[in-house]
DNA sequence: AATAAAAGTAGACGCTGTCAACTCACAAGG
DNA sequence: CCTTGTGAGTTGACAGCGTCTACTTTTATT
């Protein structure tokens, strides 16, 4: 009866599919209750989709898209070790205010990942970002420089940033009992611990600005 | 008045259960399939567990105690130092080798984990190892040692350690292309780094043992 | 205008978690 | 002894899920 519009529904069921996951998770969506919500049958999804995990595959390669535009949200300054630690703090406030999203790029594993080409490239182009962040900094190096060696500190950056988020969102926060000020201590110390690591100083003048209360949307102005 | 317990079917279900995750990962596992497996009609399980979630979380309490075991087996030597990275080594072998498991315990959000002290108690105490290898260690200080400032290294090497277990074993490896030659450069970057975080000097001789070399499992569709 | 592809609908199948009602064994208490 | 209560196991049912098949409607191209 209801003979409804064009491809619009294949736009509509992305939409619907994102707002699903980030009210309730991804273990809660269903292709059936998008479609209730876009308002067509069951089985029209599957016209645009050939499975759930493809439909799944799309939002994920959008959330690399939004996630890789608020970490380029600053305009690099003269200062790379202050673009570095905002940036820092930008990833995490992104998983923060976004945890079912972050837990839905970093922590869901698709069936069969190379099918989804589209994805990888987004997640791949997400992970430049911060490669090429770090490409300016002075480092205290273990070994001659080179671009290898620079692929191999962003992976230690990016492991402490996902892991800190990982854990400050995940149920191991609850068990640890760790109260809102920990957790900002935790971060403080984290970013502290990488500038040791990486430049052998202790961070210079970067302000406790009240990032990472938990609530709001991010202002990345300063 | 009193019944015995008989658990025998109860343990039955926990073990197969364990299987199921470990061969095909927690998003496939169905009590019917584990009543099946034990032998029971569909509705036994129920008799011993209140609901899936929690089977689940007995299990991830299981989990965590055999992870616990796995990290502590090691005998602290009279070089805290070595100690810690031989934890550390041990902690992304238990990750790339059980990587369902793994999962299980630190991506797998639990609706209400104050429903299941056990869990949480055992993720605590495994916790305690990592915190308790890292008191007798000289690290370089940014404000005055105590407990807390402890604690707050604890988390950062649990956050390095945990972020690089789950980008390694994530689908991002795949998008990033990363080879097995790739990996183990990238974790002895890691580890090299978080020797100059915490002391300062880049590690002394720590031998290069073949961790890490584990095959990846195929992993199933939902 | 004819026609084929694209988009949407309807029904079915087997799977799931879970609720309800039933049987059965067995351990007291009288 | 018998009665009784309770935990364990059974069967049946229900709604929701993904997805396969078959059908109808809309749209675009020739």
């Amino acid at each position: 009866m209801t003979a409804r519009a064009r491809p619009e529904v294949r736009e509509a069921c992305l939409v619907e599919a994102f707002k699903i996951i980030e009210e309730t998770g991804v273990e809660n969506l269903s292709l059936r209750d998008v479609a209730r919500r876009v308002g067509v049958s069951h089985q029209a999804p599957y016209k645009h989709f050939p499975s759930r995990d493809h439909i799944l595959a799309e939002i994920v390669a959008r959330c690399f898209d939004e996630f890789a535009i608020f970490l380029d949200a600053r305009q690099p300054s003269d200062r790379p070790h202050d673009d570095l630690r905002a940036m820092g703090l930008l990833y995490l406030d992104y998983a923060q205010s976004h945890p079912l999203k972050y837990r839905l790029m970093f922590n869901t594993p698709l069936p069969d990942p190379r099918q989804h080409p589209r994805m990888m490239r987004n997640a791949h182009h997400a992970f430049s970002i911060l490669r090429n962040r770090l490409q300016g900094m002075p480092l205290r190096q273990t070994e001659p420089p080179s671009a290898k060696t620079a692929d191999l500190d962003a992976m230690f950056i990016w492991s402490t940033l996902h892991g800190l988020s990982s854990i400050l969102q995940s149920d191991m926060r609850t068990a640890l009992k760790m109260s809102d000020l920990d957790q900002r201590r935790t971060v403080q110390r984290c970013f502290a611990r990488l500038s040791l690591a990486l430049t052998g100083d202790e961070s210079p003048a970067i302000v406790k600005r009240p990032i990472l209360t938990s609530k709001r949307k991010p202002r990345s102005s300063s």
